[in-house]
DNA sequence: ATTTGAAGATTACGCTCGTAATCCTTTGCC
DNA sequence: GGCAAAGGATTACGAGCGTAATCTTCAAAT
C-alpha cells in the first residue's frame, strides 16, 4: 500500500506554493514569504503540520529547527485539480472545458497562439 | 444590491445536475433521479433546502408537494468552477491549464480536432 | 372525527477548514 | 544552574459539509 495522493486545501497549497518556489525553507523563511497574506505565525505553522500529517511536505532537522521540503509536487497537485475540475463539471472531456471558455473567458491573441501550437505540439506527439 | 452567485458544495451540484438536465422536477423526481448515489431521500431533502436558502433554486407549490427548478445555470457554475481553478492553480492564465492537459491526460484524435475546431472559431470571432 | 402517511421543516452530529491561542521543550544568556 | 525566548506540538472553536433522524403538518382514507 504506498502513499495515497494526499488532498490539500485551499490556505494549505498557498503554503505549498512558498515551498515550491524554493525548498528546503525554515518556517520562519516561509512565514515572511506568506507575509502578504496577513496570516498569524501560528496559522502558518499549523498549516505546515497539517502538511506534515498529510505527507504533502517533509521536514528534515537542522539543529533546533526544521527544514521543509514539498513531498507532493505542483505538477501532482496541478493534475489532481484539473482532473477534479474535468470531471466534477465538465464530464470528463476536455472540448467542453476549452468551448466553456471560449465562450466566457477573454482570450488574447497570444492565448491563442499558445493553444494552438499546443496543439500542433500534441499532435505531433500524439501519432 | 442583486443577489450574489451562490456557491454550492460538491454534493448539492449533483443534485443541480438533476435539475439542469430537466425541470421542474418534484422531490420524489429528484430522489428517483439520483437512486445511483445512494443517497437516502432525507439527505436529497436536506441538500434541497440547502440549494433553496443559497437561492440556487427556486420550489413552486404544486398542489401539496413543491416543482423545483434551478435558478443558477449550469453555466454560471461552470464559469465559477473555471474561473477558481484558474486562479488558484494556474495563475489565472488559460495557457497553463492546457499545457498542462497536454503533457498529463491522454487526448484522443477526435479532442485534438475538436480542439482545433474550437481555436479556429475562437480566433475567427476574436479578430 | 381519528388515524396514518407523505412531504416538508427542523435539528443533529462528527469531520474538515480557517484561524489561532496555549502548552511544552530545548538552548542560550546571565 | 535558573530563566526567558524561539520553535514546535497540542488544543480550540465556530462555520460549512456530508449525511441523516426526528418533528410537524395537512390531506386522504376509514
Amino acid at each position: 500500500m504506498g502513499s495515497a495522493i494526499p488532498s490539500i486545501t485551499d490556505a494549505e497549497s498557498q503554503v505549498m506554493t512558498v515551498l515550491w518556489d524554493q525548498a528546503p525553507r525554515s518556517s520562519e523563511e516561509i512565514v515572511a514569504a506568506l507575509a502578504d497574506t496577513g496570516w498569524h505565525e501560528k496559522t502558518i505553522r499549523t498549516l505546515l503540520n497539517r502538511l506534515l500529517g498529510k505527507q504533502a511536505v517533509a521536514a528534515d532537522r537542522d539543529g533546533r529547527r526544521y527544514l521543509y521540503r514539498p513531498l507532493l509536487s505542483r505538477e501532482q497537485w496541478q493534475s489532481q485539480e484539473s482532473r477534479s475540475l474535468l470531471d466534477r463539471v465538465f464530464g470528463g472531456r476536455v472540448a467542453p472545458l476549452l468551448a466553456h471558455f471560449s465562450r466566457h473567458e477573454k482570450l488574447s491573441e497570444k492565448d491563442i497562439a499558445e493553444l494552438r501550437a499546443l496543439i500542433d505540439a500534441i499532435d505531433r506527439k500524439e501519432r
